[in-house]
DNA sequence: TGAAAAAGTCAAAAATGATTGAAACCGGCT
DNA sequence: AGCCGGTTTCAATCATTTTTGACTTTTTCA
């Protein structure tokens, strides 16, 4: 191999004083954790076996197990790394100077990507496991409970003027949640119609409403 | 065992002239769905060994593939089981004469009790399981599509004053499917809080508008 | 008695994790 | 510079467990 050229995928901390070329094959384990994240997209948590995760990520099973002893251990750094990974993308998403000044619609659309993208599907995926196995649960929660966090201090970071009408602004929160990730999640096995356009549009409205906005004139269409 | 008064769960078509006992039997094949369908609810499709429905339904293994020859057929009917059982239900309960004539709270009612329904959590981890098994999802695709036929035609028999104002009914009937199943995933794993409650009444209220029924006066606190 | 239901047994396939072995790389030393 | 001990990455093999479906045997009624 070359150790000093990398391929690998492009983000691991670089750590600062991390000298070794050894330990820059850490890049491995991303490789490793990136590969397990592809195949709960495309095959599903369950079917994703050590043997696939490996073929995946260009290794051999053994050698894969040398970086992780374990399923469940690769299964744990996945999570992490997708955690860190979706943080990251959501944070940039958001603090994204939104281009016309429109913060609802900018707060919409990043969390609508948010949801479309596969590192949804794939903590999706993971969520759903969870449910009826509580090993997978306790470590995923942490995770979940993180991401809730940072997506309402995004919230109140977008919008500083809703600052004391908690009860206003925590619905249109809760809306906004329930009906992005409803759609989302039924787009997993539904393709998108016209008619969801509508949804998003109608959403924008309402959230408008409860901020005590001004109604968008004449901007039915969405992109 | 006793052919004749059969301890099984309720229901199952009773055929007109299915005379023999030994046919009646078939009561053990509902059985054997049920408990497939219950095991899909505890430990999720993946997790749902033959081994496992057997034992739940307390035959043997052997005795059950006798009956479905493999797992495969054993989901198969489940799913038609399932299906069938779910749109009784759905029917019933939309059917049902509204207590106070409040069309729009009894049809968000109705169906946020069948989100939260086991049956729903049944359907929504094969769902899940289908996005990534395409055997399933063949197996899936006509009950899920029969039964949101039926869903849009519950709603337009619930709502006969609705007839040509086609956008709007229909963005009612989107928004008000995403948000309930939106809600109901979330609970699969989080714990409802008095917000939900706070989403459900804003969500009738839109519907009304939608609708161009009156505003309800002082009705804000929901059950 | 005889056909169907139920139970029990068996081998094949897949997945997991442990063990062993090979190859590359580091530092230090003469 | 060049060799050596030790470490780390990677590869391959093995035994165990789980799941499945085919097969055979026993039981139960009509």
């Amino acid at each position: 191999m070359n150790p000093p050229s990398n391929s690998a995928p492009d983000d691991e901390e670089r750590g600062p004083v991390l000298g070794w070329q050894a330990q820059k094959s850490a890049s491995t384990r991303t490789q490793i954790t990136e590969a397990a994240i592809k195949c709960f997209v495309e095959y599903g948590y369950s079917r994703t076996t050590t043997t696939l995760i490996a073929e995946k990520a260009g290794l051999s099973r053994g050698a894969m197990l040398h970086h992780f002893p374990s399923r469940l251990a690769v299964v744990r750094a996945a999570v992490e790394h997708l955690h860190s990974k979706r943080l990251r993308a959501f944070r940039k998403s958001v603090t994204k100077p939104s281009s016309d000044g429109d913060h609802v619609r900018q707060g919409v659309e990043a969390y609508w990507s948010h949801v479309r993208h596969p590192m949804f599907v794939a903590f999706f995926e993971l969520a759903v496991a969870a449910r009826s196995d509580k090993e997978l649960a306790s470590i995923l929660r942490p995770a979940q409970e993180a991401f809730e966090r940072e997506w309402h201090q995004a919230a109140v970071d977008v919008f500083p003027e809703w600052r004391g009408r908690g009860e206003k602004f925590d619905l249109a929160l809760d809306l906004s949640r329930y009906v992005l990730e409803g759609m989302a999640i039924s787009f997993l096995t539904h393709k998108e119609t016209e008619r969801d356009q509508r949804v998003l549009g109608y959403l924008d409205e309402k959230i408008r409403e409860l901020a005590g906005l001004p109604k968008l004139t004449s901007e039915s269409g969405r992109k």
